[in-house]
DNA sequence: GTCTATACTTCGATAGAC
DNA sequence: GTCTATCGAAGTATAGAC
């Protein structure tokens, strides 16, 4: 099926913006709502132009992923090199937009046989790059590997925001507060805080 | 925008048919998959009958809805009747195919406002039902309630479940084993198995 | 009480003009 | 390098035939 289509350029200045309009109404609405009608529209451009500067949906979908990609990962490595790097990674995952677009990646994937195995190999990296600075932190801690799996306690992060995030977008928040608090308990046990932070 | 049109009655075969196949396709492949056209499809009937039974597709969904609301809370007074109630909760939760229709609720009250009460509603209810059976579990085994909340508890199991049929759902499982191993050992904490099951 | 014919809208996608 | 004209498929929904 790889049409013979002219394409344009990816130097683009037009293409970046079909991609970040895309990518917004991926956070605000949700992955159905990038239709080549409503990206176009968003970027103030012709419907017509998704189709000339991407093959197919799915190849701006993608474009908007690792966008997302790479910005997620520099975000990483800075929290990684934080004092608290726990601390810093828990507030990464309680960033709220992130956190819901990341669910609408793993919704896109899913949903699309072309797109999950993609989706899932960018998700099994961040969670073993994340899960390799918790096991340092944990061994530092002296905390035994076998009683808090790294791997567990990276998944539990991710299980705790998404849900938040999903719920608050639905408008529901019983109990929203409370988990909150008691993870952030947890947290600090695993990470205490040394001393008041200078603000 | 109340249709004048007519309507199927309530009791048909036929209407229950349609919901049953709109439940199966929003399970299966996620409510956008519940269209006129792929829901008869499934009925073995013609599109045009979702249209005779149900004035618009929001209230196929809210049919389905209430459907599985029903069954839900049959399956909850059940569990809260077992021996190990928190453990009959957490069972439920892990069962697959619920948590996955549930999340859809969520995604479809997420997206249409016009569902959205209804659905955050329903929500809200079965959270809070959950968590006064909680509170009576911890109570009992003389838990401080500010230390462990009920809500938080029970929020904790949906979120971790989510977490887990979402990405297995993405062909995910990195650190699933740990952490549900993990979150059971803590179960036993908060409910202790008197014995060694009979079989 | 049940189903069919049909209208209208939005979608992804392509060919070809400028 | 950019945009127009246009197609076929799938979506929701209505009016009217049986």
């Amino acid at each position: 099926m790889a049409s013979s289509r002219r394409l344009g350029v990816k130097s683009s200045k037009t293409r970046d913006r079909l991609i970040e309009a895309a990518d917004q109404l991926l956070t605000e609405e949700g992955y159905h709502a990038i239709s080549a009608r409503r990206v176009s529209e968003r970027a103030g451009l012709k419907p017509q132009l998704v189709h000339y500067y991407f093959q197919n949906m799915d190849e701006l979908i993608v474009a908007v992923f690792q966008r997302a990609c790479d910005q997620d990962l520099e975000q990483h490595e800075r929290a990684l090199a934080d004092g608290e790097p726990l601390k810093a990674l828990w507030r990464l995952h309680a960033n709220r937009s992130d956190t819901k677009r990341m669910m609408e990646f793993i919704a896109i994937g899913s949903h699309r046989e072309t797109l999950r195995a993609e989706i899932a190999l960018a998700a099994e990296r961040f969670r073993n790059l994340q899960a390799a600075t918790v096991a340092k932190i944990l061994a530092e801690r002296g905390i035994d590997e076998a009683t808090f799996p790294a791997g567990a306690m990276v998944l539990l992060m991710a299980a705790i925001s998404r849900a938040l995030v999903m719920e608050t977008t639905l408008g529901v928040n019983v109990a929203h507060a409370d988990l909150r608090a008691l993870f952030e308990t947890f947290l600090d046990y695993l990470e205490p805080s040394k001393a008041k932070p200078a603000e």
